[in-house]
DNA sequence: GCCGTTTTCGGCCCGACTGTTTTCAGTCG
């Protein structure tokens, strides 16, 4: 089986937390955990790129050295260097360092002088006092260390995007309640619209006599104070969620934005940039020198560096800045240049609304098309529908469709993919509809040869058009299905098929990587929010979101298209 | 370990807060 990127990934991180522990050169270590996270985040499997001959070291942050790791770890399924490092270090340090302050030095103390190589190691250790005797510790880190471990316990998930802005827009309100307070904003990987995000940074000015930060940690929700400054305080929330409040001046305010905005990768890749120019940048502005000379807006910040403003979603030190500087950053897709959904069900299946209510509902988000994909026969728990239903239901869509002003429904169905990639309906059905949306619901753990085929295969009919959520993951709850998706993208761009990217929260499938992908290879999405309710199309914005972290332009997505030109995409030929 | 108009060595982002210290190390972002 081939080794994806996440476990290429897992690997070189492991490596670098134990070389961490033994004292290892920093910048040895930074250079495993870039290739790390350039791997994990990259659009293309690197087994694939290798099997077509291509250079990994051409990839930023990645040398002969690692290029020929990444090599030994798909050939071998096998790190050698880890393995021997973790023949000194024990590798149940890694996972030890990922309870809240425990850092390497820390983690190396305890080995050498307690010799704690494992969680209940550390328990028994912290219960018997004897951390606290450690030079260097005491009292009060051993009980954060205490509460380290019962977090790690209760296994904190990073917070899906949806939940964060559900916290995150009443505390905000509750910060505005403060006199004094002007600007106000969550910076962070909240602004970058990540899937999910590990904390709220959220970044104010106010006036000097402003009683912000007292009234944050007074903040109802508020579980744990963790650290209370006058720049700088962090809370906890009983939610799990932990928010980070920073106070900048004014004149800083672009800076700090641009700074805790991040990603860290993009912001030390642009911080090279400036020492070039001999300027440093940092949350307070940008000097030359002693002097400010820019730091109110992002703008100024972008300007001092010689390129244009890059929006959020980009900053992920994925090419943006060579974009940047070559004018060639991508204008990318908005919630306006949406003009319908492709995937919405009634309450003929497993929806909640009628076919009016949708209707009525998509004409309010000023839509001219939607798509009624209902399911059909084989998810019986869905109560999917068969042929005679469906085709009733097309008459309806008919009557409706005389009736309705400015929005036309389009006669579709979310058609179930059998195991051996046969379509759920009839063709004779099929041809009666304007387009199909086609799923996988079952079977998930076909192998990647049989699932690929599965997929391929049911392209091959002439009446499938959007592969809906390509992937099957569910965020945070279940894995993607095992499937060469770079083999299934190039087989959809080749046959005038398409993928869709599923705005729901919850899925957001196909992921920002594969989006990416996508635009680099020419293949148009759907972006569709999979509707199982009239609210439910307002979670068009996620994936516009999503969409956006994967350099989609309005030309890339399928749903920007009037009804004619969406209709002739449609036609396969 | 990577990188290079500083090109094969010598850098590699930097500040806030906490706790344990008595001037600073560790962690985090």
């Amino acid at each position: 089986m081939p080794v994806n990127n996440r476990d290429i990934a897992e690997q070189f991180s492991r490596l670098a937390d134990l070389l961490e522990v033994e004292g290892a050169n920093p910048f040895r270590v930074r250079a495993y955990r870039n290739v790390a996270r350039t791997v994990d985040s990259h659009s293309r499997g690197m087994a694939d790129m290798l099997a077509q001959g291509e250079d990994l070291s051409r990839l930023p942050g990645i040398g002969r050295d690692l290029a020929g790791k990444i090599r030994q770890i798909i050939d071998t399924g096998h790190l050698p260097l880890l393995d021997e490092v973790a023949q000194r270090t024990p590798p149940a340090l890694s996972e030890l360092m990922r309870i809240e302050g425990l850092g390497p030095r820390r983690m190396k103390a305890l080995y050498e002088a307690l010799d704690i190589r494992s969680l209940a190691d550390l328990k028994q250790a912290i219960d018997a006092q004897q951390v606290r005797e450690l030079a260097g510790f005491g009292a009060k880190t051993e009980a954060k260390l205490s509460r380290g471990i019962e977090r790690l316990a209760g296994n904190v998930a990073r917070t899906k995007l949806i939940h964060a802005e559900q916290i995150a827009i009443p505390l905000i309100a509750w910060l505005k309640g403060s006199k004094g307070v002007k600007a106000i904003e969550v910076a962070g990987s909240f602004r970058r619209r990540q899937e999910t995000v590990g904390d709220l940074d959220i970044l104010v000015t106010a006036r000097r006599d402003a009683d912000v930060m007292e009234r944050f940690v007074r903040y109802d929700e508020v579980d744990e104070v963790v650290s209370q400054g006058k720049t700088r305080s962090t809370v906890r929330l009983r939610s799990g969620l932990q928010v980070d409040l920073r106070v900048v001046p004014e004149v800083a305010y672009g800076a700090a934005l641009y700074y805790f905005t991040g990603s860290k990768d993009h912001n030390v890749a642009v911080r090279k940039l400036a020492q070039k120019k001999n300027l440093k940048i940092n949350e307070y502005g940008i000097f030359k020198g002693d002097e400010r000379v820019a730091g109110r807006t992002e703008n100024e910040v972008f300007g001092s560096v010689g390129l244009p403003f890059i929006p959020p979603e980009l900053r992920e030190n994925r090419g943006e800045i060579e974009a940047a500087s070559k004018g060639k950053l991508p204008e990318l897709v908005e919630l306006d240049d949406i003009r319908g959904d492709l995937h919405a069900h009634t309450h003929a299946t497993d929806g909640h609304h009628g076919l009016e209510q949708m209707a009525r509902a998509a004409q309010a988000l000023g839509y001219e098309y939607l798509a009624i994909s209902d399911h059909s026969r084989h998810v019986s728990v869905a109560h999917g529908l068969d042929r005679k239903r469906l085709e009733a239901q097309i008459a309806a869509l008919d009557h409706l469709n005389d009736k309705l002003d400015g929005l036309v429904l389009l006669k579709s169905a979310e058609v179930d993919i059998l195991e051996d990639g046969s379509l759920d309906l009839p063709d004779a059905v099929l041809k009666q509809l304007d387009l199909t949306v086609c799923a996988v619901h079952y079977k998930f753990d076909l192998s990647r040869t049989r699932q690929t085929e599965r997929i391929l295969r049911a392209m091959d009919n002439p009446y499938f058009n959007i592969l809906a959520h390509p992937t099957g993951r569910l965020i945070n709850e279940r894995a993607r299905y095992e499937i060469d998706l770079e083999q299934v993208m190039q087989a959809a761009r080749g046959s005038g098929c398409f993928l869709e990217l599923n705005a729901h929260p919850e899925r957001l499938d196909l992921d920002d990587a594969h989006c990416k992908r996508a635009h680099e290879i020419g293949l148009k999405l759907a972006i569709s929010t999979d509707a199982h309710s009239t609210s439910d199309l307002e979670l068009m914005r996620y994936g516009i979101g999503q969409a956006r972290r994967g350099w989609l332009q309005a030309d890339d997505v399928l749903n920007t298209r009037s009804l004619n030109a969406l209709k002739k995409l449609l036609r396969r030929n």
